[in-house]
DNA sequence: TCGTAATATTATCGTTGCGGAAATATCAAC
DNA sequence: GTTGATATTTCCGCAACGATAATATTACGA
């Protein structure tokens, strides 16, 4: 899929899910996973994790490391780039666009009124 | 990624989108491909528009022909079956869910006061 | 201190499906 | 009947999800 106008590219649930946990807090592969599990009750494998998580650092949006380090846990952890926080805020953006649209809401049990 | 608790999995957005397109009305192909353009800026090519169409076929969630037929276009035209629409509405569903996460809210840009 | 359970990570691999490219009809209009 | 928009098909590469299994490491209690 290509974009044209104003929106940016979809994220897949996975690196938006990855993201999101990552958003609060640098945390390790392992905390991701129970986090997004939390969160939003998807279950992701170590493969989905950690092969997200590399694909993060190659494309500049998570590194290695706290950024403050009063987070001495053992394993390794990743932390948001600024660009990471920037594309996440942007997927942000668009599912807050989809969640507005009136096709979207027409399909929503009734609620209220 | 798999899921436990009360979610759905999350559709593509490629799917997504071809089901959107579909809710209000039977569409041929071509005619997916412009709404999605129109509606979310998203291009997709042919081959993405068909083989999600073949897909969703596939698994019950559209079928070919148009309900109510006041509607003599040329061209093969989709809609969608009560299966697709309660997978769309439940993606719906996720999507909104999402969309009011205190971690997604806090990451737009502040509007308002 | 030994064992066990939870934590944490790596490697491998099949499968799905997106997404691009190009070719091909068909219809409308002039 | 030629042109341009409409509409569809086929093919194929490739990214990445997601599963599985193996492997450390740490914490803790018996």
């Amino acid at each position: 899929m290509t974009d044209t106008t104003p929106g940016p590219e979809p994220l897949t649930p996975a690196v938006f899910h990855v993201l999101l946990a990552l958003s609060r807090e640098a945390l390790h592969g392992y905390g991701v996973m129970k986090r997004v599990q939390e969160d939003s009750g998807l279950e992701m494998g170590p493969g989905t994790v950690y092969g997200t998580l590399h694909r993060l650092m190659e494309a500049g949006w998570a590194r290695e490391g706290s950024e403050d380090d009063s987070d001495v846990r053992r394993g390794r952890v990743f932390h948001l780039t600024a660009d990471g926080r920037a594309a996440l805020a942007a997927e942000a953006g668009r599912i807050t666009r989809l969640a507005g649209m009136d096709d979207v809401r027409r399909l929503l049990p009734e609620r209220g009124t």
